[in-house]
DNA sequence: CGATAATCGAGACGGTACGTCTTGTCTTAGG
DNA sequence: CCTAAGACAAGACGTACCGTCTCGATTATCG
């Protein structure tokens, strides 16, 4: 694989995810303009249209890891649902503040542009929900869970009521959270437990 | 308080409401633009400004009084927990088609304007809550339910879901709507029942 | 002819035509954009696409009628070929400078935009040429001119030559032009003048 | 002097007048990209600014010695006029159709960049000239044109002419080469021809 | 009945962002 | 030293919407 011409700017790369990132946690993606993107990253239009095809590219790029590092799904724990509910508590302290914001402007993107949603489903979304369908499966395969439980079905109920006062602004207060974590336990607990 | 002067156009009026559903429905509110919506209803863009602060205002007043009327909150019925879940299961039907994907877009345009946001809090959301959390606290009194569980929370979880299905554009099949009434039924039901 | 909406601003429309008439003394034609156009003007692009289809065509409307106004057609007077000659050389004294610059601008124009040439035929060369052709058939008639001649020759001739000049930039001295002068009455004027 | 290094590769060299060629018959100089021309020869841009120092000059490279061919200048003749007009009428059939298009194009050209133009009058207009200059000059001292003209004029009537309809993409009927003949010999025969 | 006043349509206006195109320069790897 | 490949900054292009504005015309109430 012989790479051929002049190689890509990592300086450039590097600027431009930096001033995505800023210009995303100041005005969110919504107001998020290539034109703003480029002037601040001291970098041409052009060569923003060269990499990526489209704002929610660009900003998902400049965003996933960055969230992926703030929260982790930790998945390793003695107890499914002890484990489940601290993975919760994890995300939602996360979603807090700024990474919240910007993450419900992806969600607004994906509206407008499929290509977005793809992006944020593969890049984001699918991979992390494979990790805690692994921890629901063991659980259910423990028995700690009630069985025939779809782990999907488990996580659009916590991750979309997240989502949802993300979307609509509304703080995610700690005494929230507990109600939400109380909620599911109860829902998909065995009987006995 | 006498009014002086020309008075509103209901013809006019009528026609905006009319454009702006149909608009919708071709190419979601992410689409929709002010000018499609005067040419179309045979009406200037002043008339527009005139009367709606914003795109998504006048797809409020478009689309709301329509879906109340699609997806309604019935809340009568003996047994709490399985009012709960028709209304659940009513709901989850009204939002396929058409009418989701205008409330996904709805949602997606309260991340970029406030005001749409707070329109659709007042004059969707809260009202419908309102009905469901009286619905909730009878249950809570009547034993039905969990005590000290907060109606929010509840809605948060089932409506949140919901939601977070329609802006990934992730069909609501029948199977994925009866496991969320069962959780969500186990979640909150009292020990006893 | 009832004129309905917003009528056109004057005072644009005159800063543009001003905006422009400097930037070809400026810069000519080559290296007009609309861009410095429209913020020399303080008015907005679209503004400048809403009333002219290309850049050709707003310099024309900017240059043509003070062309006319420093280049008069004044074919008035006793002896054809007289006059012949005084129209030569007063066209040329005008062409000297910055209009003819900006003239040969055009004539380059011409060669990429087909509608800049159709407007510079009809809206210069045409009108001009008619009033020329007037004269000319005149002096057939009383005998003063060989009979038989086209006058759209004769100009060809004659602007061809002046043009030509124009366009590879060589300076239209007075000697060259009372060459011209000779050499076409020589060509034209009947053998017994 | 030892050229070291890898010499110049005479197929690119080729393939871009080639390419170059084919496209201004095509396109015309005015929409002549260097980007179309290296693609079309197989060729790096960075090749095309090595050699060339503007679209002017590699058109001018490609396009000089096929019209020098095709509209040779031959001044060879008993009688001056008879020759002069022979000339006259090869240059302006050779200038119909594409190479005439090119010609213009090339005029148009000069007028954005001074270096083109030093090239086509260097390259192009000057030595051919120098050839009709002679004929000329043969022809006032054989007494067979008016003494005390200067050649310069002539051609710029004659020629110049011819360029202004190609410009204006005028169509050089045979008439009309007969009608420039028969005005031109009126105006240059010395009295008694 | 006529004055007043708000509405309506039409459409121009200054802006802003878009995505594309071309230019001329540069930076590699390889011949 | 040349070449192909291709990235880069710069900047103009023409289009699409936005929200505001200026009109003439219409349609009501009020004096």
């Amino acid at each position: 694989m012989a790479s051929v011409g002049r190689p890509r700017s990592d300086a450039s790369h590097a600027a431009i995810l930096k001033a995505t990132y800023e210009l995303l946690q100041e005005n969110g993606l919504a107001h998020l303009t290539l034109d703003k993107v480029a002037s601040r990253a001291g970098v041409s239009r052009s060569t923003l249209y060269r990499w990526w095809p489209s704002r929610g590219a660009i900003a998902m790029e400049a965003v996933l890891d960055r969230i992926a590092v703030e929260a982790p799904l930790d998945i390793s724990g003695a107890s499914t649902l002890d484990t489940f509910a601290r993975l919760l508590r994890s995300v939602t302290r996360a979603m807090r503040g700024a990474t919240g914001r910007i993450v419900a402007g992806i969600l607004a993107e994906c509206q407008r542009d499929p290509e977005t949603l793809r992006l944020f489903q593969e890049g984001f979304l699918i991979p992390r929900r494979a990790k805690a369908i692994q921890l629901l499966q063991r659980g259910m395969e423990e028995g700690a869970l009630r069985p025939n439980l779809d782990p999907n079905t488990i996580l659009d109920l916590t991750f979309g009521s997240l989502y949802y006062r993300l979307i609509l602004n509304i703080p995610l207060e700690e005494a929230w959270t507990e109600g939400i974590v109380d909620i599911m336990i109860h829902g998909i607990a065995a009987k006995g437990e």
